[in-house]
DNA sequence: TAAGTTTTGCTACAGCTGTAGCAACAAGCC
DNA sequence: GGCTTGTTGCTACAGCTGTAGCAAAACTTA
């Protein structure tokens, strides 16, 4: 349904829009100042950019406009992930991960933190099915 | 230095000029037919760009220009790795390795082969530390 | 060496992206 | 009920991306 690749702004954009649900023009602001120094007009051009895409709706509440998520945060990440799987990894999944384990450049703790996680995703495997399906909002 | 990120179509003609090094214009049409029905003209331009950008070198063989990367793969990779985990999982590694390992979405085949290498990497490490610096070629 | 085949260099062009200005309109304050 | 301040809708515009055409130059082959 929703295929779009969101840009890197829009990353910017829809973060701040997840962290607050709903955000104006100023709470977007707000939530990106400091990363960016975007004009207001410049962030209002890319929330109406983001709703006329359908991947934001609008409420108007006295003037000012609302934005919501009609994608989840899960969603674009998948999105994402898997994009950069097809460009970069062949499709594949298992070359990722070789690559994300054996990449010397991860911080010792960085590669300590996987590791960690992943021993305890294999401990939590035996009682977690893979394929249980959740149901999930727009975050 | 090279600070690029490759867009999606730059993706496929790096990676036809990666598995062939180097590679001329015929030789990147016949390594992506299938995938996608470029002109000839548009496959050139591609190389072109990316010569102007730095990412190949050409070498000219009497009339033919041949692309050499002047960027590896793997280069290309983290770079694309860095920026997926930028935009997307707030510049950190845990978050997007957390994603990777419980999102629902992957097959159980590719499950299961990440726990296998996980497993792998987790037996191989006392063996290997994690800080070794290894030279790289432009693949 | 003329004709045919490839490759190049230049040009084009629409759509998207990042960035923002401006004028008009709405809402609150005094 | 004006004045001030914030918000909107429209417009703009340069640079990048995807896609390719075309003519001229270079090479091949008869």
């Amino acid at each position: 349904m929703h295929n779009e690749q969101l840009s890197d702004a829009e990353w910017k954009i829809m973060n701040a829009v997840w962290n607050r649900n709903p955000a104006c023009v100023r709470d977007v602001l707000e939530e990106i100042e400091g990363e960016t120094s975007w004009a207001y007009t410049t962030v209002k051009t890319m929330l109406s950019r983001l709703a006329e895409k359908g991947i934001l709706e609008v409420e108007k509440r006295a003037n000012t406009s609302y934005y919501r998520p009609l994608l989840s945060r899960k969603q674009a990440r998948r999105a994402a992930v898997r994009s950069l799987l097809d460009r970069a990894f062949d499709g594949a999944f298992g070359p990722l991960m070789a690559f994300l384990v054996d990449d010397q450049k991860l911080s010792p703790l960085e590669r300590e933190r996987l590791q960690a996680l992943v021993r305890e995703e294999l401990a939590n495997d035996a009682k977690a099915p893979a394929l249980s399906v959740q149901q999930e909002r727009t975050e």
